[in-house]
Formats: structure tokens, sequence, C-alpha cells
DNA sequence: TATTATTGTTAATGTTTTATTAAATAACAA
DNA sequence: TTGTTATTTAATAAAACATTAACAATAATA
């Protein structure tokens, strides 16, 4: 299917958060467990995710603050709350930054699923209109990300393999600039370890197969630190 | 623009009806009563909704029944169900007629307020895909959505199936242009796993069929993504 | 310079998604 | 009901995509 849905499950109680990730991941979604604030935080400025499940109290930044931060830099991003007390006070609290929904300890774990499902569809919707930069020109080229087409001045259109496409467009974001490996791990390939450091450049070896068609196109490697889209 | 935003209320106790739509009129929105089902689903063809609130439990025709019905002629309207008992079953089924949320009475007259307001900005987008043309011509084909005819050059017209129709109807709002995957089947199979995605692509092959009578005309897969219908 | 770590490239292997046809069900109207 | 049409499910093949392996080349550095 359509590649799986990516969840931030931030839970302090590690048994829970566990057990939670393990069922969530046993429903198809990639999950990412933090077990306090400030570790959700980071992971979610590192990695891409699609909805995020918050518990509301937690040491150090609770599951509101959390909220409030994360929604500043992606204010589009759904959140479900989970909260042990059901005060009013802090239902709306949840919604007044942004929650998505709230579920109540203990929870039917099937409830949660359908919760999920029914807010990334919806988001999903909103998301297909979005104004997302899909059209890039660089030298002689012409690469539509949407629809995945790269295009050599008036040559019909190569198609783009979602990997490659998207590994294109993160070069094309930082044109002439560093591209950093690790930035293309974690946001493409959500790891970074041996081996998608190896898949990634038999990809980036694709592209260069791709743009060596314009000689003022090129991609050049930065030992140890990534790679640059040059071009003249 | 600003104009205020009418929610249809269904609700079969009257002395809750009348103060909750009071209620709600209070909080500037356009509030109409009706007590059953009937006379819901009257109303909701008469006039034009932005939000539903119904009751689950009503005589002669519950609130998914009611709710199936009004999705059936606008997939894309919200729902909140109102439910006294909050069974997991209850809950489980709303979802699946394609609730927006759910409330359990006695629910708090606030915490309904968010509810509302989170879900009417969230579905001020995805309105815009839809579309009221009923007519299109594309290259040397004439396809009328509300007869379910398609027409190639002046050949007698060919009779599409609901599902076909539908889906012929969706890529052409996105001709030339990806229509995804995910869009056909929330909008036209109100469920995405694997075997309403098999179906899609046994009616894009009925589809193709069709279409082949004209060279200039195709359906193209973006793989992972969705289809895109080309006109040359 | 010798050694190690990183990158380049190609090929093979494995996995997921799509295409197509046919058969089984379901929905519907006569 | 029966016959008709619509839709889903199944089965299989093909295509697209991603990863891994293998080996070569290059860069860093001890």
């Amino acid at each position: 299917m359509n590649s799986k849905k990516r969840i931030l499950l931030v839970e302090d109680d590690p048994n829970f958060g566990i057990i939670l990730r393990d069922f969530l991941k046993m429903n198809e979604y990639d999950v990412v467990l933090a077990k306090n604030g400030m570790e959700g935080f980071e992971k979610f400025k590192k990695f891409e995710f699609n909805l995020c499940i918050l518990d509301v109290m937690m040491p150090y930044k609770d599951g509101f603050t959390l909220a409030t931060e994360i929604k500043s830099i992606a204010p589009d991003i759904p959140i479900i709350f989970l909260t042990a007390k059901s005060m009013k006070e802090d239902v709306l609290k949840g919604y007044k930054v942004g929650a998505d929904d709230y579920l109540k300890k203990p929870f039917d774990s099937d409830v949660l699923l359908f919760k999920i499902k029914a807010i990334l569809k919806r988001n999903k919707l909103s998301s297909i209109i979005d104004t997302e930069e899909t059209e890039f020109k660089f030298s002689l080229f012409h690469f539509n990300s949407k629809l995945r087409h790269l295009k050599f001045k008036d040559e019909s259109p190569v198609k783009l393999s979602p990997k490659e496409n998207m590994l294109l467009k993160l070069l094309l974001v930082h044109l002439n600039d560093l591209m950093p490996r690790e930035l293309a791990l974690t946001r493409i390939w959500h790891d970074d370890n041996y081996f998608t450091s190896r898949s990634m450049d038999v990809y980036i070896a694709k592209l260069r197969k791709q743009l060596q068609k314009d000689p003022k196109v090129s991609i050049n490697n930065i030992h140890g630190e990534g790679f640059r889209l040059i071009v003249e």
C-alpha cells in the first residue's frame, strides 16, 4: 500500500509506551517512541511524522507544552492526547493547543485505531491541496516533484522513483549548498545506518546518470558530510 | 465570506434539542433543528449545511442510518454524533459511517464548541475539490456525469456504472494532474485498504478500455501515488 | 606510504505495487 | 423469485522500486 504512516508516540511510562508502540506497529504504522517531552521534540525535529500521540502528564515537559512547541514548527500536524484525568479544563486546554482528539486512559485500543484512521484520513485530504513547492527549474532541467518528472530541454520527461524524487528535491532545496547526508537519511530513509547510507549512494549514482545530460549540473560529494548539487 | 456556519441538529428529545439549538445560536451558528431522522434528511436535502450534529438514538431512523444517507449525497460533510451510551461498538460504528467526532451525553457545551470549531476549520479546505460540473469535454469524448454517459465522437453513448462514473469524474477534475489513489478510495470507496485498492484497479482497467478509442487520451499510473488522466 | 573509512558503480536479489482477466457475490429490477 | 448489472475478490503476471552485495576508486590519516 501507500507507505506506512509515521507516528511519534511520547509516553513516559516505559511499560505502557512499549506495548502501545508494538500494538501500533502491528497495525501497520511506523512508530517512534520517545520517553519524555525533550526527547519527543528532538525526534520530531529530526524525522518526519504524520501524527503525534502525546501523554499529557510527563515530567519536565508536559504534553501540552510539547504540543505547543510542535505546532509552532508544524501547525498542521494532528495531535492526539492521552490523559489519565478527564477534567474539563484539561480537555479544553488540549483543544486550545490544537488537539485533534483526546483519549482518556484506560482507553480501548480499537477506538484509538479508529481515531488515528479518521484523523489521518481527513488530514490527507487537506494535504492534497496544500501548496507545497513542486516545480523546480535549474539549468536546462525542469523538475516536477509531484508528478516525479524530470525533463531535460524538450525531451520527454524521465520518470523518477519516489526515492530519486525525494532526494533530488532535497538537493535542490539546498542548491549549491551542502545537503547533509544525515538529513537525507533521517528525512527520506527515516533511519541512519550503514545500509541506508549505501542505499543513498546508489540513488546519488542514479541521479548523476540523469543529470550528466547537462555539463553545467553536477552532484559533488563532500567527504564525510554530504552532497552538493551544483549548477554553474 | 464570513457568513455564519450552518448546522443541522437532529435530536428527538425536544427539551434538549431546543436548548442545544439556542446555545449554538448564541455562539454565532445558524442552526436548523430536526426532531427525527426523516425530518433531518428532508431538511438536509432542502438546505445547505456545513456540519451535522446527530443524536444516535432516535425513533424510526437512528443517527447512523441518517448519517449514511447524508454521506451518500454529500460525502464530505462533517458529522458529530451525540450518544448516550459510550459502548465501544457504537463508537466504532460511528467512525465506520464516517463520523468526524462523537460526544457522550451528558457533554460539556464548551467542549462541543471546540470540536465544532476544530472540525469546521479543517473542513474548509477539502471542499475545494468538489465540483458541480456535470459536463466534460476532453479530446473527442463528451462525458455527462449526471446521466453517466460517455460519448466518443458521434457514436452512441456508453453507459457507465456509478463507480466508473465517479472515478472518471475525479480523474477529469484533476486532468493532466495527479489524482491521488487515496483520494479516490476515500471519496468513492469510503475506505482505504487492500481490497478497495484492488477494486479501484479493476475500474481503472475498465475506464482504460473505454478511453483507448482515442489515442490521445490515456490513464497513467504514478507508482505509489495515484493516476493521471492525460490528454495530449 | 600503508591502512582504513568513505564513496562510486553495477548487478543480483527481494519486495511492493499495478495490470488484467476471470470467477464469485452482491445489488437491483422485472 | 429470476435474470441483469454492478462490484468485489482471487489469481497470476508483469512492472516498478528498493536493498544488498561485490568490487573499484578515492580520500583521509596514522
